[in-house]
RNA sequence: CGCGGGGUGGAGCAGCCUGGUAGCUCGUCGGGCUCAUAACCCGAAGGUCGUUGGUUCAAAUCCAGCCCCCGCAA
């Protein structure tokens, strides 16, 4: 009998796994996913990346804007044995974890119980850890809070940014969920309650958390890890004369409406801001 | 019809408003200084000013169209 797999999730991240996943013998039948926006300059109607994946690769995708009882309708129509979360961007509700047979298992890209919640890879790296990793757990009612199937650890490169370690992770994790699943789904594994004593919490970023403030800033090996840790987005960036400057990893700088460039070319062509960025830019 | 910035020697910029000799920082090449150098000094090469048309005695500069790059917002 064919394994009825749904997967769960939206941006990118979640695409690579997806891709991944459509590769291996564990290849979902049903993609549920956000819905389609506008963005880009000029409003373009475009759809989210693991729709794409999902569309290339001929599998059925739900767009549900709510998971509501309509939403429970179709799904429990799929009946899916089980289903892979990662990055779905919406809470599930217990009317929808208890669908599948042997529940969601959800890819978090931490050492859980450390770092639950929407920005598990920005804290590490700000955290100067030298340690992180996945964990795959089951997802119940609690944020981040189900028991966990499996772990792997990966360390984090002096030079990683969120956006090389969450593909790391993001590889590792889907490696980790087909070497687990047969055990998990023969229940050879049986997940292991966190220990919610050692939990810890990450915010919710914004715009403004890469925001600089010239005249206080952080020191060179806070902003280093600023830079990296809020790579691609939000972005370390600061204001001068209402233009902002983005600050990337590699000693780049990227002026509003320019492309980036290294501090050697800011300073040639620049000058007269010199002074102003002297103290975070070398 | 979302808002906005930009395209000037190899790189990053100024010049445009107020048309009239192509500028700055760096790089490249040659020479010098030096034990030596990414430092310093002297010299040189390199640009149909994105593109098409218009206005003008004269357009990088003013006007119109087109192409390309980017930021915000979402």
């Amino acid at each position: 009998m064919e394994l009825k797999i749904a997967f769960f999730g939206t941006p990118k991240i979640a695409a690579n796994t997806l891709g991944n996943l459509i590769n291996s013998k564990f290849k979902p039948q049903l993609v549920v996913t956000g819905a389609d926006i506008q963005s880009g300059r000029g409003r373009k109607l475009a759809s989210n990346p693991t729709k794409e994946v999902a569309q290339v690769n001929k599998i059925k995708t739900l767009e549900p804007e709510k998971l509501d009882k309509n939403f429970v309708h179709q799904l429990k129509e799929f009946a899916p044995d089980v289903a892979v979360l990662i990055a779905y961007g919406k809470i599930i509700p217990d009317e929808v974890l208890t669908i599948p047979k042997f529940g969601f298992v959800n890819i978090h890209p931490s050492l859980l119980p450390k770092y639950r919640g929407p920005s598990p890879i920005t804290s590490a790296i700000l955290n100067d850890e030298k340690v992180t990793g996945v964990t795959l757990i089951v997802l119940d009612s609690e944020l981040d809070h189900g028991p966990i199937i499996s772990q792997q650890t990966l360390s984090i490169d002096d030079l990683d940014t969120h956006e090389s370690l969450a593909k790391k992770l993001a590889d590792l994790g889907t490696q980790t969920i087909i070497k687990i699943m047969p055990a998990y789904l023969n229940q050879n594994i049986s997940p292991k309650p966190q220990d919610h004593k050692q939990a810890t919490y990450t915010e919710k970023l914004t715009k403004n958390s890469g925001k600089i403030d010239l005249k206080n800033p952080p020191s060179p090996e806070l902003l280093d890890r600023m830079i990296r840790a809020y790579y691609p987005w939000p972005v370390v960036w600061t204001e001068i004369e209402g233009k902002r400057f983005k600050l990337l990893p590699d000693a780049k700088i990227q002026p509003e409406g320019k492309k980036p460039m290294s501090y050697q070319e800011f300073k040639n062509g620049y000058g007269k801001y010199k002074e102003l960025l002297a103290k975070i830019i070398p």
